[in-house]
DNA sequence: AACTGCTCCAACCGCTACTAA
DNA sequence: CTTAGTAGCGGTTGGAGCAGT
């Protein structure tokens, strides 16, 4: 058998120090992206090989923009939203440059709020009934919590895997696409989206081009005419 | 200046699907 | 077929930095 991945005894953890920054970016530029699990010791890194995986693509790849969001991007991600819920690395795959974990993040921060702010709700993308609070905030946990519980609230992680993109269509929404919801009778905003044309802009995996196309032959012809989405490509 | 609360984002955690042994 | 490792994903957390008092 395989040996484990890391031995976390072993491994640094926590911010990254720019010495350990200039050997995974040295290594990477003279091996490739390869095999993570062996890259931290061929590297010379204290690290597991998840950690410099996850440096890598989120901060170190010379690829990333980094940066504000411009309009554009916005209106993507928040068109995307709506059409794939949180499916943060197939939004990602269509904002070159972007990635999962900062496209997740500025939703949480910015996106989501503007949304409350504009009266809609951030989860399904339909004029809001009431306004939730923020996600993820130590502060806010109480809070949401309980709101949860008046309001009745389902929330992907505790009954369904977060991928299954299962969904109830009651007054509260719970993260995943009204797309994937059509008994719901509520109509999405005119999106004119048509992702049926495209490949992803990134490296697709198998996993991603098959969930993927099981979305796209799902549900996304929406308002068509348009030409395929010259947008994403 | 000191304190408090809030925001943002890098990093971690836990899970799943896939794959090699 | 079963077991265990790997890669990748989404959710969550910790802490630095900022704003308000």
């Amino acid at each position: 058998m395989r040996k484990p991945c890391c031995d976390k005894q072993d491994t640094n953890r926590g911010a990254w120090s720019k010495q350990e920054d200039l050997k995974l970016i040295d290594y990477i530029r003279k091996h490739g992206e390869g095999c993570w699990r062996t890259l931290p010791q061929a590297a010379g890194l204290l690290r597991c090989g998840k950690s410099c995986r996850l440096r890598w693509i989120n901060y170190l790849r010379p690829d990333l923009k980094r940066g504000n969001f411009a309009e554009d991007e916005e209106d993507l991600i928040v068109k995307l939203h709506a059409l794939l819920g949180n499916r943060w690395s197939l939004i990602a795959g269509r904002l070159p440059g972007r990635t999962d974990n900062e496209v997740k993040n500025y939703w949480n921060s910015h996106l989501r709020r503007k949304l409350i702010s504009m009266g809609i709700d951030p989860n399904n993308h339909r004029p809001n009934t009431f306004n939730l609070p923020r996600p993820h905030h130590k502060n806010s946990q109480a809070i949401s919590s309980t709101a949860k519980l008046s309001a009745g609230l389902k929330t992907p992680t505790n009954d369904q895997p977060a991928r299954s993109g299962g969904n109830n269509c009651d007054q509260v929404s719970d993260g995943t696409s009204c797309l994937e919801d059509e008994s719901c009778g509520h109509q999405l905003p005119d999106l004119n989206l048509d992702l049926t044309m495209t490949a992803p802009l990134s490296n697709s995996e198998p996993e991603n081009l098959k969930e993927e196309q099981n979305l796209m032959s799902l549900k996304c012809h929406r308002n068509l005419p348009r030409p395929p989405i010259s947008f994403l490509s």
